[in-house]
DNA sequence: TAGATTGTTAATCGATTAACAATC
DNA sequence: TAGATTGTTAATCGATTAACAATC
């Protein structure tokens, strides 16, 4: 998969072409011209056809685009068929949540394992997926490479944990704790996923007088 | 709090913004030069001088920023010092996370109840917030309004939870569901959390050839 | 074919960066 | 005071929108 140098709002709106595509085809359509698109999602025809000519030529003229193939275009281009894996560091109450309620699957990632320090659930199960020692995560690492390391442990934790998935080599980092962690010179990619900094955005804009 | 029309990309950094002047004010910190906050930030000094002045002049030649000043103006302009309210919508494995880990009043926000189906749930705590049965949500909100609704429903809810929250008076809605709410003419604000697109973003930024 | 719609080039718009006078 | 740093205006850069020839 060879990129340009795609800007970061492009890449921002691929997942939300791939989700709407997907909605469509399962309400069975079969073809979607940039304008029908645009409507659907509030975009202009004119930016989702600028969108796509970054990757390719996915439409055809006079009829517009094959949803089923733009899809499976989109899944390509963002990386779900590239076997990627995950694992979860901590497994608390967040972990937990997204172990058992999000579907990596669907976004083209294997949960391979979860990571915790308390005793109690070390060696459990949640979801099929095993509650390992994070004691072993270098050995686990070694033996069974992750993709992307989901980090839900807590603030204090973050930084030394972050810092050993990134010698274990994974190539993102998930972090959903509100520390900022910067890995800048290590070539890892790190996805914040900021509740309180969401939070406060809305409650600017349920605030203006 | 009079606004002209700040653009989202400003929007966008004033948490961020909140929260390294947070951490620079733990860190014992008590002024800061644009210069110093972006390299800390990774901006230019140019833009967070330009970024706040959508606001007013919080800074002094010369000196630079207070900091605690500062961190408390955006407060106040983030709508922190609104006494704002929240609830929560389906108490199952994620909002029961939000619940017990997220500090809405960190946000400004108290977090008054929260409301399920379940009634192995409904009529008890958690992390003292009451859950209450989703049929008594409008009977409560007449009571006790929500500025904002925390929405972690099941998908196949989102939609009809949604429109129920908007007849009841709320002015966002926070929707971690993966279902898109199109409530542009009801000027309602809708906060959206999608974790899917979140990861496929980082899938494809891991993923470049 | 005629109508529709693409991919792409050009025009516009908005956001970021640079520059600098004002002033603490 | 001299040095530092702001707030703001102007310049640049990039992203979005419009236009249109190509063509299914």
């Amino acid at each position: 998969m060879k990129k340009e140098k795609v800007s970061s709002a492009v890449i921002r709106r691929l997942p939300r072409y791939y989700r709407h595509l997907s909605a469509l085809q399962r309400a069975g359509v079969v073809r979607i011209s940039s304008n029908a698109l645009g409507r659907n999602m509030g975009l202009t025809a004119s930016q989702i056809r600028q969108d796509l000519s970054c990757f390719g030529e996915f439409g055809q003229q006079g009829y517009g685009y094959n949803v089923e193939k733009l899809r499976g275009e989109l899944s390509d281009i963002l990386g779900m068929n590239c076997g990627h894996t995950a694992v979860v560091l901590g497994a608390g109450n967040l972990g937990r949540a997204l172990i058992e309620n999000f579907h990596f699957e669907l976004s083209g990632f294997r949960l391979s394992a979860a990571f915790d320090v308390d005793s109690a659930i070390v060696g459990t199960s949640i979801s099929a997926v095993p509650v390992l020692h994070v004691d072993t995560l270098e050995e686990y690492l070694s033996q069974q490479p992750a993709s992307v390391g989901v980090l839900t442990v807590p603030g204090k934790s973050a930084a030394e944990i972050a810092e050993r998935l990134v010698r274990s080599g994974v190539r993102g980092i998930w972090n959903f704790t509100n520390m900022e962690l910067d890995l800048r010179e290590s070539g890892v990619v790190v996805e914040n996923v900021h509740f309180a900094d969401s939070l406060l955005a809305l409650s600017y804009m349920i605030s203006e007088e």
